[in-house]
DNA sequence: ATAAATTATTACCAATCAGTCATAAATTGG
DNA sequence: CCAATTTATGACTGATTGGTAATAATTTAT
């Protein structure tokens, strides 16, 4: 099995890390959205030629979904972070919740909702991603909700499915109205409230 | 000042009509968004050669903008149409909140939120319009909540400017997802559930 | 040193982009 | 009929699009 550093092969080595390039193209797909984003400012962002990024990724939407696949690990490892720092599940839930609110202190949003709106219903690729990265969440969504209410802290009479449900159309609507609509405090704000209604 | 129809003037008179086209360049926007909808997409959707596509509406921006009011409006008399068909308010306001979730029946969206999230942040007219648009939605919202607490339908001690807030984000989020991640059907007990929240 | 393999760089491609312009056609007013 | 005016049409831009191919540079293995 190959190391973690790449292993010496013939050839001329690589003058880039790919996992760099990967992050300054995301950058551009998450500020400017896919169509927006040209091969040209992909070059100037990665600062690589055309024809490295060819090479190494295939072509533009190949990398665009690199770049969302990316993004979906990180902001995923961000979040769960921040899942257990307390002893409480409905403080840990608020955690989380306040964590993707980061979204809204920037106006880039969050790349997995743009990409929704702009391309998921003509890229098949898009939405059967996203539509994965969905039901993960919603399903860690509802976990949490159902320990709260086993912890006594969010009344047991509601359905975890269902609030998950709230949860996530919120967050999308946080994520969209964050473009500039909804300060960073709001948001937080509007998901707190939320979740106090359950308690 | 000129009658409602063409008044007689001198020159060639137009094949077209400027509303059919217009709503036609909308569709077209509506459905595959601003950059992904070219002046030959226009061209074929609307009929129209691109000299009189320019001649009539300016360049593709000012089209798209001329798209985005009469959506706006469209949209607006819509759902306004049905709140008023009952005597209790908070019927009113889920009549109107369940209109705004026709949305969600199609995997167009809703093209103001499409707008939100393609354009307002690098594109002054879009953000300053939306801006405005969501302001006047506001507005009419935290109206209807507060007849519904003075009718005791909502609990008096919640400020309707929250609970319209918390309207919004969600219907934004609606918008968003109703892109092939949530159903109608889904959407409307969502913001039922919501509103259940409030009594 | 040389061959093989891989990457970097440049030149190049057809297609499409938004936008303009000249011309033809159709109307009204005189 | 003729002049003025407006619209319809298609030809025409230069720039940019995503993508390819040829060549130069750099490495390892022999």
């Amino acid at each position: 099995m190959a190391g973690r550093t790449a292993a010496k092969t013939v050839g001329r080595p690589r003058e880039f890390d790919e996992d760099t390039v990967l992050e300054a193209a995301m950058g551009a797909f998450w500020e400017k959205g896919y169509e927006a984003t040209s091969l040209a400012d992909l070059c100037r962002c990665t600062g690589l030629h055309k024809g490295s990024l060819y090479q190494t990724f295939g072509d533009k939407h190949q990398l665009f979904m690199r770049s969302l696949e990316r993004y979906a690990e990180e902001e995923f490892r961000k979040v769960a972070a921040v899942a257990f720092d307390s002893q409480s599940p409905i403080e840990n839930l608020r955690a989380v919740v306040h964590k993707v609110c980061d979204v809204a202190d920037e106006e880039s949003g969050c790349l997995m909702i743009n990409s929704m709106v702009e391309l998921a219903p003509h890229d098949p690729d898009v939405k059967q991603f996203l539509l994965a990265a969905g039901e993960k969440r919603l399903r860690v969504m509802s976990e949490m909700i159902g320990k709260a209410q086993v912890a006594g802290e969010i009344r047991k009479e509601l359905e975890p499915k269902k609030l998950a449900r709230q949860l996530m159309v919120t967050l999308a609507g946080v994520a969209t109205t964050s473009k500039g609509f909804l300060q960073q405090e709001e948001a937080v704000e509007v998901m707190d409230e939320l979740i106090d209604s359950w308690t």
